[in-house]
DNA sequence: GGCCCTCTTTAGGGCCTT
């Protein structure tokens, strides 16, 4: 199977992590393959919008974890705090107080040296764990960052485990004028029971926290995500007055793709891929967790044909900071 | 918007993301 000859391909170039990180793959790539149909196990989302029950009274509601890979596991959830966002993050982090999540975790971002990690990188040391992968999706109303909000989100640490997956619609506030791309309606989203941008993002940045490795780097993984889904998440970010963590690095699947599938003369969109590599459809594709599944399977492939390693993988990673996402006029004279 | 390709580079069209 490819999930394991994968491994083989990485130990070529992993020294230090070898054993750790075979099974940091294979763990992760087998819960996918063996529960990727139904193994989302936290969900953020209005109650009705999934059909669940539940009614208007509980502003989000949860769904059980369906994984059969072992993992890091958060059982405590007797604290009936009448606030529901703790509610919801008691499942996938311990308990905090209530504090700005942005300032203190910026302030302990800066204990982590950027310089440090790169370095430990460089070195090889560890590298299993120091990264989590994670890939990620977003469906947007539109394709401008400006004009256009995120109206869902879907995560998956490649790690597996229990809450390895992380999904929500997200009110965006304004018509959803392409539902007939994604499905996704403005009833569905403009809702009371939808969480907000600014709602979210502290959870989010939670859930990633509750992901990290100690003192490590979460990779987040997307196809075009240097065009689209971190300029778009960092126009959001900075909407809400928040600050992409600096341990927070991005891999693009579109360049790995243009260079396995393209001298083909193959295209490279994310259902041309499904088919060049002859991936079963599960899910409906442009919904946020059906195309991160299936980007997590195109990940393990590309990377598999390209001999690429996590340190290889990392050297071709990049920071929001490292994009210009102003708005420049173009120079007319 | 950024990247890639070509009938190109003093440019333009197509792809990819929703």
């Amino acid at each position: 199977m490819r999930t394991v000859t994968m491994c083989f391909s990485i130990l070529q170039f992993s020294r230090s992590g070898v054993p750790r990180f075979a099974g940091f793959w294979r763990g992760g790539f087998h819960s996918l393959s063996s529960s990727s149909r139904n193994n989302s196990n936290f969900r953020v989302v209005g109650s009705k919008t999934y059909g669940l029950e539940g009614g208007y009274r509980r502003r989000w509601i949860r769904r059980p974890a369906s994984t059969k890979a072992e993992g890091r596991s958060k059982t405590a959830d007797s604290n009936k705090s009448s606030n529901i966002r703790n509610e919801i993050l008691e499942e996938t982090v311990s308990a905090t107080a209530a504090v700005n999540v942005n300032v203190a975790r910026v302030t302990e971002l800066r204990k982590i040296e950027y310089c440090d990690i790169q370095q430990n990188i460089a070195e090889n040391k560890g590298l299993v764990s120091l990264v989590t992968i994670v890939v990620f999706d977003i469906e947007t109303t539109g394709f401008s960052r400006e004009n256009d909000r995120i109206i869902e989100i879907a995560l998956r640490d490649l790690s597996g485990g229990e809450n390895s997956t992380f999904q929500t619609l997200v009110n965006p506030q304004k018509f959803v004028a392409n539902h007939h791309v994604h499905g996704i309606t403005s009833r569905m989203v403009n809702r009371p029971d939808v969480p907000r941008m600014e709602d979210l993002i502290p959870i989010l940045l939670k859930y990633v926290r509750s992901r990290q490795k100690p003192e490590g780097i979460v990779l987040f993984v997307a196809h075009n995500a240097r065009v689209f889904d971190v300029p778009f998440l960092k126009e959001e970010f900075n909407r809400c007055n928040y600050v992409i963590p600096t341990d927070w690095h991005f891999m693009d699947t579109l360049p790995l793709s243009r260079q396995v599938v393209k001298a083909k003369g193959q295209k490279v969109s994310l259902q041309a891929l499904r088919e060049y590599y002859k991936i079963e459809s599960v899910g409906s594709a442009h919904r946020a967790m059906a195309d991160v599944n299936l980007l997590s399977i195109i990940f393990q492939r590309l990377t598999f044909d390209l001999k690429m390693s996590v340190s290889n993988i990392l050297e071709i990673s990049f920071a929001p900071t490292e994009l210009n996402t102003n708005k420049k006029k173009k120079d007319s004279s």
